[in-house]
Parts: structure tokens; C-alpha cells; sequence
DNA sequence: TGTACATCAGTGAACGCGCGTTCACTGATGTAC
DNA sequence: TGTACATCAGTGAACGCGCGTTCACTGATGTAC
């Protein structure tokens, strides 16, 4: 990796990694194609080698955040082992470590502003990537009797909704709270989930 | 107002609401200087005499919002009537239609990436919102035995996380729920408030 | 093993563009006398 | 009421900058013979 004469070696991964950096540095919007190539040590238009533009780019650093969480979450999950409702903690505590760890990956991922449905490669690995927290979701329904039991697609929007909220406010140097944003994330699902009846009224 | 000689008579007021249409059309990033110039029959020059800046002009859009934002969290909680529940739930309802109605507001103070604490005039405004919030939760809090009874910061982060959650998942064009954003956000804190002990266990 | 040649990854210069910001200015407004 | 003048809001031209993108090119690589 280290060795560059005239060919790079792998230029279309250096590239991803360089606008990691740099989206994890500045925020989604302050990612540039010429920076991009300056950290990969390599002229603007090299990067037309291997992308389309400043935009395929960017889809490509969302694309291989979406593969990385969704394996994150698949792995958290661990086929609703030891239990459902275990299994459903841990993946609420793999979104925030996923937001915690891949700063880069998540920015380009939600907060960039490209919409999945525009770029052809991003929308089924987004798919698959919600569907884990989609049967996280639906596994611990079962638990509930059938007349008050919500649809998972909904228990898991409420999860995301809110760990997402927790990273964008609580996470990124914004608001400060006085929890930790994993406490935060943590107790405010727990409360929850008693809600649902999983837990009982009072542990 | 329509009148316009030499003098514009506001332009002050003009640029800020130019730049809001700016922002709700194409995001915080696509808003401009130079556009909103345009946008109020004005040379960019001219800007500078009623603002340092893009971004002083962009602080000010925000905390025009946090102002409008306080004002209709206050008038939502009604000094906790007529119950701190149903005061409660009408700030959270409060909050998605403020987001709804004043998309360039939102978008300024929570997706501009501008930090209230690198600019003066925002603190205290954003403070003063955040306290509606907080002394709704508290209300509510008051009704729990004081052993099971958590801060009143912690429950307003987890609403308020919940909320800017659904708003930014599910409000934005981006994800598409099978639930519009309203009755997410009302499902998901009518499921908090039961894991509260707020709520009969099964309504 | 050695050489000719096709392939193709990266170069370097150039482009047009819109940006934020500055500056000396000018035209309108309103006040003092 | 009329005029001189200070104030100041907006103009218009200019700046330097970094952006994304294009193009003809060149140098390295690897394959065929």
C-alpha cells in the first residue's frame, strides 16, 4: 500500500477513506472531490478513473456505511439470541457505537442529503440494513398478545427515531445534555419497552 | 412594502425571509449569500449592511426560529392545563407541526451545523425553548412516586430525541414509513408514557 | 527470455462558475437653519 | 417654505478562491509472440 509509482494500487478505496476523513472532520458538506483527491495524493481527475463525479463518490461512502451497519446490527441481533428482548437491546446499543465509530460513514449515510432512491446501489443494502431492525422489532412483539401487539415496522421506526435523535443532538457537539448520550439512549428505551409491556412496571 | 425606490424600507427582514425560502427549497447547505440577495431585488453588497456576514445572516433565520419555536412550545403546554399529560402531549404534537410548518427554521437551527455557543444571540433563545420542553417533563414527572421518578431533563431528551428523530427519518423525503410522521411521534410517546407508569398499562 | 504493443491509470493544464467579501461611489432621506 | 448638508442604505465593479469537470497527454503495467 505504502509502494506508489505512477499507478496508485487502489486509488477507489484511498478515495473512500479520504472522504471519510474528511466528512468525519467537516460534516457532510464540507467534503470535496478535489480534497478527497489531495488526501489520496492524487490529482482531481484521477478520481474520474473510478467515479462518476463528487456525488457517486459520496453514495459509495453511504453504500459501504450501510453494508457495515447492517452487519454490525446482524451481528448485535444474533438471531434474537440469548433472548428477544436481549437481542433487541443490543442492536439500540449497536446503532449508537455503529454512530459512535463510523462518524464518517454515518454523516454520508444521514446526513448528507442523497436520497437512496436516486442512487441505485444505495437503496437495497439500505433495505437490508433496516430489515434487521425490522425483525429485531417484530421478535419481540411476538412476546406481546396479539390485540396490543403494534407492527414491528413501527416499534422499529420508534427505536430508530429515537436513536437517531440521541446521536443528532446529544451525540454531535450541539445540544449538551447531562447524560451520556448511551445512557440516554439506553434508559429512554428501556422505558419504552416497558411501555410495550416487555418489561415489568418496575425493575 | 411593495413600494421600492432606492431605499428597500426592510431589507433586513426581506433577506431573512429569502434565505428561508432558500433553505426549505434546497437544504441549509444550498442556501447563499448572493441568493438570498437576489431573492430580496438586492445586490450582495447590500447585505452587509445589516449583516457581518452569511453566516450572521443565517444565525439570525435560527434564531428567529428558536423565538417562534419557545413561543409555540409555551403556548402548547398552557402552563400545564389541563392536566401536565394532555399539557405534555400537546408540546410533542407542537413539535412536529413547528417542524412541518417552518421547514427553513428547523432546518436552520438543527441541520445548519451552526453551534449556539459560537454565536451569542442563539444560547439563550435556544435555552429558553429547551426549558419549555424540560418544565413540561417535569410536570409530568410529578406525578410518579419520587424513587421511580427520572430527572425531568432525561424524559424531555428522550422526547425531544424521538421527535427530531421522526422528523429528520421520516418527515424529510428520505425514509419512507408506512406511518405518517404525526402518528409515529404520537404512538411512540403514548408507548414512553406507559413505560412511565403515566398511562394504564393497556389503553 | 526478450521485445513490441495494447491497455489504462494518473497527469497537468485549462475551463467556466458562483461564491463571499471589499471598496469607492451615488442616490434618497430627513434634519437644521 | 425653501435650501444646504449630513447621514446612510444600496450600487456596481472588482478581487481571489476553490469548486467540479474536460481533455489531450504520458508513463507504467502486463500480455502476446
Amino acid at each position: 500500500m505504502t509502494k506508489r509509482g505512477y499507478h496508485h494500487g487502489n486509488l477507489r478505496q484511498a478515495l473512500v477513506e479520504a472522504a471519510l476523513t474528511l466528512i468525519a472532520e467537516k460534516g457532510p458538506q464540507g467534503f470535496t472531490l478535489s480534497e478527497a483527491a489531495k488526501g489520496a495524493e492524487v490529482t482531481p481527475a484521477a478520481v474520474y478513473r473510478h467515479f462518476a463525479g463528487r456525488d457517486d463518490l459520496l453514495a459509495e461512502v453511504a453504500r459501504q456505511g450501510y453494508e457495515i451497519f447492517a452487519a454490525l446490527m446482524e451481528f448485535a441481533f444474533n438471531d434474537g439470541k440469548p433472548s428477544a428482548l436481549a437481542a433487541f437491546e443490543a442492536t439500540g446499543r449497536a446503532y449508537l457505537a455503529f454512530a459512535r465509530k463510523y462518524p464518517g460513514h454515518y454523516m454520508a449515510m444521514f446526513e448528507s442529503g442523497l436520497s437512496p432512491q436516486a442512487w441505485p446501489d444505495l437503496a437495497p443494502v439500505a433495505a437490508q440494513a433496516r430489515a434487521v431492525l425490522e425483525r429485531a422489532a417484530r421478535g419481540l412483539s411476538q412476546h406481546l398478545p396479539e390485540d396490543k401487539r403494534p407492527p414491528g415496522s413501527m416499534v422499529s421506526a420508534h427505536v430508530w427515531a429515537m436513536s437517531h435523535g440521541v446521536v443528532e443532538l446529544y451525540m454531535r457537539g450541539g445540544a449538551t445534555s447531562a447524560f451520556p448520550p448511551e445512557d440516554l439512549l439506553e434508559t429512554g428505551i428501556g422505558i419504552y419497552l416497558r411501555g410495550l409491556g416487555l418489561l415489568p412496571p418496575d425493575r
